[in-house]
RNA sequence: UGGGGAUUGGUGUAACGGUAGCACGACUGACUCUGACUCAGUUAGUCUAGGUUCGAAUCCUAGAUCCCCAACCA
């Protein structure tokens, strides 16, 4: 019955069975041979140390993905087991991202603190079994004695008796020791060619308060022997992580048998790797301290906050996060398929209008000065439901600096001396003439319009090559646009000479503000947050920033642009 | 150097000894009141060398390349 749980399958239909990726495959083995009696229950568990970004937002999506996929479970746990690194504001942080994401913990949020008390107990009968020991090595020592890849050297501790390390180990909790002067070891095999597994330190002794036991401890259990234990005591299925701890899944398994506890199974993944991206949390910081971001939040940024911020849907990151698959596979994928992700939802939710960017002056000779009119235009061709909204029309009009040429190349649409085009959702203009500074510069068009073509279309069946967008002088709103570009320059950030590292690569151009932008009125009542197709640019959403008086708005990706990918082959 | 992983078009991902497929991109064209969207078509791949087999991306042997580990970080 369970032989196939794809609902894709279920059906008699010739529709071909989705190929599975091969956690689902690993995950569909279990539900075979009946490892876990059928269940799945999987966990996303973050160290509260920084934000989140798109890396995580892959796990998120394929630990809570497969949760749905076969009727499981999917936990948040924060892996809060270094004080003094992890504060209560990444948190919050975290818990917001992952619930904006859509993942969906259903309560149960808990923390490797929570089992503190159990993990102590736990080391206790390690110590009393004879499996670990209290080590007064000093750090330095402690990386001595491990060796190098022809083995390492016991240390001079590990036969201590049983009753010693047990006395020593309740000291170290009760805080008679000062920080780094005593560790508890698990004794397994100093000359394991896998280094993990030479005697691996369990507890450290750190005086420090944690975000959310306070001063109870003074030991601290280290990740390694926290995560395992408390995948098992929350009955993880399968534990999903990246490739690096391929290597100490032998570890959690000693752990779990020497303890007797149950046991999930890990598999491990390639993390995310995106082109013309960093997602290290150690550069993301840096980032941010070294000021070539305006925060964490900053709409270059790769954390979820920031690519939030920048105009992105939870739908869109999902989308993208399915698209990629998962495997064991090192490799690096093109952030054009991010921005693809985002292009497709928006084209079909988003409501278009049109902005100017950079505004070029148009007067209409014809057109009766101090005449307005309120033309039609529609909200979202792709959705009838959108309806339709009033833009006003006069004799001034701004429009778009690079929709004029006064030389135009070969295949330009758009308007240059002579030569018509449709303003869209209004007339076809007709460019007369044209006004300079000093300098040469066209700084205004002169134009007479065909009144037969209200609202875009000539009776007499003639064509026009281009429509360009436009607004109204008299009644367009100010804004300011921040437009943004790739954050590196290469590919690979990691692409530099001897000597320099990925911060060489910041494009310095990576973002342009345009402080004179003209809107269509409409856009006065946006929100901030909404996001629009301002028409033949791009998506746009308003950012945080605006005030009442003036709206920022955020580019947060392009439209497709064929005509520049034409203009730059002329080149 | 010791150990752990990985390698299929430009990118990502299938094919589980039997026709190398799909998606995205790129390129052509059609359509178009967004040079958008949509649609049609084209393009291009099994890391290398041997072997097993009627038949190999898949199995075997040898090699190449890439990533990771050797924190009292996670």
């Amino acid at each position: 019955m369970a032989k196939n749980s794809d609902p894709a399958a279920d059906g008699k239909g010739d529709t071909p069975t989705p190929s599975l990726n091969f956690v689902q495959e690993i995950i569909e083995e279990h539900n075979r041979t009946g490892r876990f009696g059928g269940r799945v229950h999987t966990r996303f568990p973050p160290e509260p140390n920084g934000y989140l970004h798109i890396g995580h937002a892959k796990s998120i999506c394929l630990n809570y993905g497969l949760a749905q996929k076969y009727g499981g479970k999917f936990n948040l746990r924060f892996d809060d087991t270094n004080p003094t690194t992890e504060e209560q504001e990444y948190v919050d942080s975290i818990r917001e991202d992952v619930r904006w994401l859509g993942a969906n913990w259903e309560g149960r949020e808990f923390y490797a603190s929570d089992y503190f008390d159990q993990l102590y107990e736990w080391a206790e009968k390690l110590i009393r079994e004879g499996k670990a020991y209290v080590c007064d090595l000093s750090g330095d020592d402690i990386a001595k004695y491990r060796g190098d890849t022809r083995g390492g050297k016991e240390s001079p501790y590990r036969s201590r008796p049983v009753e010693e390390s047990l006395d020593l180990f309740r000291r170290m909790k009760a805080g008679e020791f000062p920080e780094g002067t005593r560790t508890l070891r698990a004794k397994i095999d100093m000359t394991s060619p896998n280094f993990h597994l030479r005697d691996p330190i369990m507890y450290r002794i750190m005086h420090a308060k944690h975000h959310r036991t306070g001063d109870k401890w003074c030991i601290y259990p280290m990740y390694d022997w926290a995560h395992g234990e408390s995948d098992s005591i929350e009955g993880i299925t399968h534990s999903i992580c990246t490739l690096e701890f391929e290597i100490h899944r032998p570890l959690y398994e000693w752990y779990v048998q020497a303890l007797g506890i149950y046991a999930p199974q890990q598999i491990e993944f390639a993390r995310l790797n995106l082109t013309y991206t960093v997602l290290s949390k150690r550069r993301l910081i840096q980032l941010v301290t070294e000021k070539h971001v305006s925060g964490w939040d900053d709409p270059r940024m790769p954390t979820l906050c920031g690519v939030r911020r920048r105009g992105y849907t939870p739908e869109a990151m999902r989308k993208f996060c399915e698209r990629i698959g998962v495997s064991k596979f090192n490799g690096m994928i093109e952030v054009s398929w991010l921005e693809d992700a985002l292009r497709e939802e928006l084209n079909r939710n988003a409501p278009r209008a049109m902005a100017v960017l950079r505004p070029l002056r148009v007067v209409i000779e014809n057109y009766p000065e101090g005449q307005t009119e309120e033309l039609d235009a529609v909200n979202n061709p792709e959705d009838p439901t959108a309806g339709t909204r009033k833009v006003p029309f006069s004799r001034v009009l701004s429009i778009e600096e690079d929709d004029f040429r006064e030389n135009p190349p070969k295949d330009f649409f758009r308007l240059a001396p002579g030569k018509e085009v449709r303003f869209r959702w209004a007339y076809f203009l007709k460019c007369v003439g044209v006004v300079k500074d000093d300098a040469g510069k066209v700084i205004e068009l002169r134009c007479t319009y065909d009144p037969a073509t209200r609202g875009g279309d000539a009776p007499d069946g003639r064509k026009v090559k281009g429509t360009i967008h436009w607004v109204s002088a008299d009644h367009a709103i100010d804004a300011e646009v921040r437009l943004y570009d790739h954050f590196f320059l290469k590919p690979n950030p990691d692409d530099v000479p001897e000597g320099q590292d990925y911060r060489a690569n910041l494009n310095p151009n990576s973002l342009e503000v345009l402080p004179g932008a003209k809107l269509e009125p409409s856009l006065a009542a946006a929100t901030v947050g909404s996001r629009y197709q301002f028409e033949r640019l791009g998506y746009f959403c308003v950012d945080k920033d605006s005030n009442p008086g003036k709206l920022v708005f955020n580019r947060s990706v392009t439209l497709r642009d064929t005509w520049a990918k034409i203009e730059k082959k002329g080149k």
